[in-house]
DNA sequence: GTATATGCAAACCGTTTGCATGGCT
DNA sequence: AGCCATGCAAACGGTTTGCATATAC
């Protein structure tokens, strides 16, 4: 019964270990909640547990950030700075542009085929490009 | 007497008046300090307090966020968020690409012209932009 | 058995706020 | 005079950390 919860999830567990991580009960949890679906998602730490405090998971809040935080070194997730108050994490960890809506704080996914970068500026001496950022920030047209 | 300082910097206090601001003492000192060179600046608000401490300037810490938020809704100022952690103040208020050095937290202004963006993923109906921001993250290249 | 993950609560840090004082116009 | 800015200290919210317990290998 050590292992009840490791065979409900291959794929959390693969995804896991492709990383180097240990799938540990809360990892599991959490990696399912991520990438369950096969969809790419945003989350925040509060987000993620709230989600899973309402459905019983018991998974405490240090614990989410910890393992986002080890998801994210181990580059199975993407951090993504958007807004001052909270990190949003992301599942998919290529190089891709965001929408924000600065109403809601909701960030999505933008179509990344249609952002076409034709230069950027020259990096200066002795740097790397680490990532490019590009964050369409949003807001309602106002209909009157 | 009650004017010795207004006396100073003619600029600064255009430029508060530009925002419909009031030139009071302590608005005076950070803008001078902000623009008082005619060049651009990146400034968190600690970095502008502790300056500012270091002049013997008194300027307290509630004042300068205040100061700056005043800025930022006067459209004198422009906020960038790069690091979750704090706050980026930018004096060049158009739309620009930036560097931020990882290492160093550095947030600096990357030549505008040399980036261009062919194409932007299209907007969702019902949006319109806020405003784009595009950041390229440095790291020093290792030597080894 | 040993190294590592978890949970709790307390610490932390950047930022904001309430309220009394002081300054601008 | 009246409104607005300032300063202090306390509150705040997201995140991190120390330490004891539990779990994976």
């Amino acid at each position: 019964m050590a292992k009840n919860f490791l065979d409900v999830s291959p794929t959390a567990i693969q995804w896991l270990s492709k990383g180097g991580l240990r799938p540990t009960r809360q990892r599991v949890i959490i990696a399912e909640r991520l990438i369950g679906d096969g969809q790419n998602r945003h989350v925040t730490a509060e987000s993620l547990f709230s989600v899973s405090n309402k459905r019983g998971d018991k998974v405490s809040l240090a614990t989410v950030y910890n393992t986002l935080r080890a998801f994210c070194s181990a580059g199975l997730v993407r951090e993504i700075t958007v807004d001052g108050s909270k990190s949003y994490f992301d599942t998919n960890v290529s190089d891709h542009p965001h929408f924000y809506w600065e109403d809601s704080a909701d960030l999505v996914d933008a179509p990344s085929e249609e952002l076409k970068i034709a230069s950027l500026p020259e990096v200066p001496a002795g740097a790397e490009i680490s990532k490019v950022d590009v964050v369409i920030r949003l807001r309602r047209k106002s209909t009157d």
